[in-house]
DNA sequence: CCGTATCCTCCTTGATACTG
DNA sequence: CAGTATCAAGGAGGATACGG
């Protein structure tokens, strides 16, 4: 499934880190988490197009990585709800320079410009 | 293949980003080549593991969505250089990060510590 | 409301051999 | 040296229906 993260043989950490982060959905589900908890639901109406077998696979595997924590409320009904660790805040700064660069590369990709 | 990054209806560009940038070798090649220009075989030699076959194909992904450029001299040998363009190398600090963070990430999963 | 169960497609990645 | 050609496997991601 993943390759052995301590088995990296050089001093290239990015490979650990999106073999971690990779995907499609999961920094985006970082940048949701990081405006405050979210509950199931909302997570899955804010991520547009997501299926719910996503969104729980998602979560499951940041939740293994240490990523995100799951808070289940026993009521009915059902209540759960999610938020980042202490790891996982610890991505701010990356997701929200992501967000500025892919909002920049948009733009050039958009109106192109010559040099 | 890729989605419409023009169709993103809300304000996450991380998903953006992560559409360029995302797979398994792609921010590992900006890793090397913020380290300077490189031929086709050295990058090769550093990439532990990857086949001719993926390197092309990363790089010309690279190239097409303008974040490295390809530099052909025709000699004999052949001779083919990659370097980052304004594009790429504003990914520098990002990609830093991110080293950062897998280095950590990496520590803390081999000798984890309570809180 | 918060998920699971099943079934399915196709992209990503890889191994190996070969070429200008 | 710098790639292509060919073949193959596996997993990421998706559609739909159902369960506690």
């Amino acid at each position: 499934m993943r390759t052995d993260l301590t088995d990296k043989p050089d001093n290239c950490m990015v490979e650990v880190a999106m073999e971690i982060l990779g995907g499609r959905w999961k920094l985006a589900i970082v940048y949701k988490l990081l405006q405050g908890t979210h509950r199931f639901g909302e997570l899955r109406r804010e991520m547009h197009g997501i299926t719910p077998r996503m969104l729980t696979r998602q979560l499951r595997e940041l939740e293994e990585d240490a990523i995100v924590e799951r808070m289940v409320y026993r009521e009915v009904p059902p209540r759960v709800e999610y938020s980042l660790t202490e790891t996982g805040k610890s991505l701010e700064e990356i997701v929200y320079l992501l967000d500025v660069w892919g909002r920049r590369y948009l733009d050039r990709a958009t109106n192109p410009r010559k040099e």
